[in-house]
DNA sequence: CTGAAAGCGCTAACAA
DNA sequence: TTGTTAGCGCTTTCAG
């Protein structure tokens, strides 16, 4: 089962004792420039890996701590994040891996704050949504340059940085999908209401353009009336919603992030749920009656979970086994229609707010 | 990072030395049979769990070896869930996880032999699609009862043996999907045609059933024209699929295995392909064309790669950590149409066969 | 600046 | 039947 050489044989190779091999490529301090130098060279050649089962065997007492800053409890959809992130990682608690939560009270609020503070604490990695992605460019870049810590975002990127890599769904090719499907669902001519949360979220931001894009590619003569930027917040949304559809009667509204529950309800309270088709996103248990009943009749799963995991999964195999990073790490979107539902639900039940499965992710 | 008891506390605790302790809990012969049952007695109460980066590291030579079988290259399905096994593995290398791959020539077609010299071979487990299920059945409980081999159903399930469990998209929601999407596409009363590969394996049968049992109530007055079985291969699933639309003329074809390619040459042959709505299963380069043409108007994806990785994922918490294998392992079907097309191509291209994506997979 | 050696938790070979 | 001990590959401390 050994691929190639270790630490012992790198030794005799370069002439020198173990210790010296550590330090040289550990960049520990206290040995000569030359030394340094063969044995890289040498650990290069021979193609050299540190066996990382060893290591974590032999520094159990310095865990390799990753920090998680996401929106807190709101929408749900962070919260998924969160249990991916916390799942995936404790299947490296042998290795030392400890996941250091700090969550922000709400997605672009104290985010910069909760942020630099984290960075100053001595973590490897850092999974973060960037809410306000300008504000937090500085930061990451700071994380990333002075610090040595590899930044992942989650859930939206926060392409002006230098994060290390992001994952998430194509915010692009989820309008695009959105699009596609209410084209369908709907005559040609349809007018469209399109609801978001932030439009200065590149999630947000770009889900919007990809439907916008292709709605009326894919719908004869389709229009949208209009896009309303409603913060996330059910409130703001549910009235929002209700004033722009008195204004402006659809045929068919695209939900583009968490918030279809105060829509469905705007929906009810002016009795357009009937003929009015609905494309929402995300899944989470209040939404359910409303798919079942056909208030919503699709819904683009971002399974936030996998999210999570995958995040994790990325920092631990390039910190642990040094596997680059890629640029980036697309998740696919997941359309959820009634006959799908089942395998949306957790067989026990039981605990509020977590109906929504994660069976099929482990 | 500690978090129960070590071998050595365990041994302090019950007076004996960490040898005889090692004895105990591995079921090594040589320990008298009142000392076992302390040991063990005493694990249970302190939770003692191994630490298995230690026991990698000492046993670095004992390979922990998992055999795969699974149909060879035909349909590309099975290729990638053989990819996503041995990707998942190789991420366990260290941990001296081995993949043996013993593929079988067809669906159905010398399992048993293939599947009866492996379980002789000393894997500690098996992934393993049963094509005919009930001849494999006796092979299965062997190897679990009198091997201590931990087999994991992938693709299909064998639900009459005692293996441990099984990773599938549950195929009744499949056919209910199709069933679904069909009826959305198509007017009140449209008459079907479904194509299956063999009946007598649980996945196809069970997504015929999903379909005919959903259909009708999905569309008012809709009619399965009759059911196809063409054992997955191309020229008889041509053949057969011309003789029935002459026979039967149809508005939609829920084709419910990967061989989608010969039923939409068959559709092109009559010059049929803009008149009938196919919904098809998994996905591949080769069926990429059709869906942009619309020939294929859906196609329900089994993300074999994913299938794979949980596969491994399972077998290697439960073998390595003892974490208890779930009963099933629901995959989520996920619809494709022509708006995530893209999300499916990889970037680079090149190898031929490879262009369905595993990058969100990792 | 470098070498030697003591562990980390576990297995396996050897002693008693 | 049990105890003792030498590693596995790496980090880290202590000598030189």
């Amino acid at each position: 089962v050994k691929s190639g050489v270790n630490i012992r044989e790198l030794a005799l190779l370069a002439g020198v004792s173990i210790g010296t091999v550590d330090r040289a490529l550990n960049n520990r301090r206290g040995v000569k420039d030359e030394t340094r130098k063969k044995v890289l060279r040498l650990a290069a050649k021979h193609g050299y890996a540190p066996d990382p089962t060893a290591r974590a065997l032999s520094v159990m007492r310095a865990p390799l701590r990753i920090a998680l800053c996401l929106p807190k409890h709101f929408p749900v959809f962070y919260d998924y994040i969160r249990d991916g992130v916390f799942s995936e990682a404790s299947r490296y608690r042998h290795l030392g891996v400890e996941v250091v939560y700090r969550p922000t009270p709400h997605l672009a609020i104290r985010e910069a704050e909760v942020v630099s503070k984290v960075i100053q604490s001595g973590v490897r990695g850092l999974i973060v949504t960037p809410g306000d992605p300008a504000a937090l460019a500085p930061l990451i870049d700071e994380a990333e340059l002075e610090h040595n810590i590899r930044v992942v975002c989650v859930a939206s990127d926060d392409s002006q940085s230098r994060r290390s890599t992001w994952v998430s769904v194509d915010p692009y090719v989820n309008g695009q999908m959105a699009a596609e499907l209410l084209a369908n669902f709907l005559p040609p001519g349809a007018r469209i209401l399109v609801v978001t949360g932030y439009l200065r979220t590149e999630d947000h931001c770009r889900k919007v353009a990809g439907f916008s894009q292709m709605f009326p590619r894919y719908c004869r003569g389709g229009t949208i009336t209009e896009v309303v930027e409603a913060h996330d917040y059910p409130q703001e949304t549910y009235n929002k919603v209700r004033k722009a559809l008195k204004r402006n009667p659809v045929q068919g509204i695209y939900v583009s992030t968490a918030i279809s529950l105060a829509v469905c309800r705007a929906l009810q309270s002016l009795h357009l749920q009937r003929s009015v088709k609905v494309v929402a996103t995300d899944l989470f248990a209040e939404m359910m009656p409303y798919i079942e009943d056909g208030t919503i009749t699709a819904s683009i799963y971002q399974d936030p979970f996998q999210q999570g995991q995958t995040a994790v999964r990325l920092l631990i195999d390039h910190i642990l086994h040094g596997t680059p990073l890629p640029s980036a790490c697309p998740i696919r979107p997941t359309i959820v229609m009634r006959s799908i539902l089942t395998a949306f639900r957790e067989s026990g039940g039981g605990e509020t707010g977590t109906m929504v499965v994660r069976a099929s992710s482990l």
